[in-house]
DNA sequence: TTAAAAATATGATATTTGTCATATTAAAGA
DNA sequence: TCTTTAATATGACAAATATCATATTTTTAA
């Protein structure tokens, strides 16, 4: 079982404001697991009774919608924590996390996290600035959804995509989604969507390859996303 | 100067879990403001640097899109709070609160309500537990949006404007909104929006008396908000 | 009260987006 | 490797929605 003390990721959580003390005792109480790729780590509506910490990988989080197809909310990927609204509003997940590449996870359970609630303000307050920061991106990403066409909510994500997850040594984008989950992050059909990719490969603002896409014409991606 | 120990709004927020020596303090520091219908409570980029505890009134929250169209984030009423993540965060607010009615707000400095985060936990506790309140509906409109119908949506808003605010004895919604605004909540465009209501009174499902709503088939608008 | 401005309403039409059909390509499993 | 299945791609068409024009009603303010 590794050691909390050593793990580098948490640093770049709420997770940092912990004492030595503390991670001591998280380390006792942590569970690792090894998540393969399409395994899902928890569904809407679970009783996750914690939280976990992404140690290596990236997840989509999704939501069922009334008409039977999910919507991706976010990405997450290593250094992030889940389940911390559920643990707050002690209520059951309303999002399913599914891993869109192998991950690496440690699970702590809420009775741990909880405690650093009460005794370490810190960590209150990073996790408050974290779930502030989810709130801030639900409300841009909702006037996207209501004002913005389709073209243009895909070439924003396209770029998204590049800034929060980088490219590969071949400038591929590092996430690699299928056609169907782009189309349920910009909310559109998954014909739309390839459709308009092979408009964007014609105007050579990208390039496509199998799964692989390389963003081309940055500037003018910028334009067309407003 | 009205005391907050016998404001009744105040048992409604966050607020409630201040001891009475906080109270008495909070009386002494907090302003009282009465704001026209229209007017501007914060403007999106302000630095508003405190809370606002609305105890009386129903005010817009609003995000300027690309196109330069406002949408409609939320409708906020008394006993709500305003601007606490953008405190949280320390980051100007993402959002503008217009006045929908005239309203009575107190103004609390954010120095006063950091020291509450600081020493009254349970304080911390509720105002997290709204904010991921917050999250939870912000996730919820998201996906309403980017997989739900403009008719679809718009049954659905008018239910919700129903549940949340109820209604006058004439059984129109408490609530009044223009055309304009109402398109701009569920993101569609005006004319669109008129067009639907229109077509939902020609089904009977609502009456249409100038800016009043009347809704006469809750059932029906159920079925078709899905 | 009345003129001007704004909001509501509706038709005509264009544009965007979704759906269904079907081909092609890539991936997975025996 | 070959077969089967799933993913990607594209055309044809339908449906939803936006835009523009214009009429009507309501509100505002001189």
């Amino acid at each position: 079982m590794s050691k909390c003390e050593q793990c580098i990721v948490r640093e770049f959580s709420s997770l940092k404001a912990l004492t030595k003390d503390e991670l001591v005792k998280l380390s006792d109480c942590k569970t690792s697991h090894i998540i393969k790729k399409g395994e899902v780590i928890f569904e809407e509506g679970d009783n996750v009774n914690g939280i976990y910490c992404i140690k290596d990988g990236i997840c989509k989080l999704t939501k069922l919608s009334a008409n039977g197809k999910d919507h991706i909310v976010k990405l997450v990927t290593k250094g992030e924590l889940l389940g911390q609204r559920s643990m707050i509003s002690d209520e059951p997940v309303n999002l399913s996390a599914v891993a869109l590449e192998d991950m690496q996870v440690c699970f702590i359970p809420k009775s741990e996290v909880m405690g650093y609630f009460d005794k370490n303000n810190q960590f209150s307050m990073n996790v408050m600035k974290t779930i502030c920061g989810d709130l801030k991106d639900a409300d841009d990403h909702m006037v996207n959804l209501a004002q913005k066409t389709v073209k243009e909510r895909l070439a924003e994500t396209l770029l998204n995509l590049h800034d929060t997850f980088g490219k590969n040594e071949d400038n591929s984008l590092k996430v690699q989604l299928s056609r169907d989950e782009l189309a349920s992050m910009i909310g559109t059909a998954t014909e739309s969507c390839i459709r308009l990719l092979s408009d964007f490969k014609k105007l050579g603002l990208i390039e496509l390859a199998g799964k692989k896409i390389v963003l081309k014409d940055i500037n003018k991606l910028k334009k067309l996303a407003d």
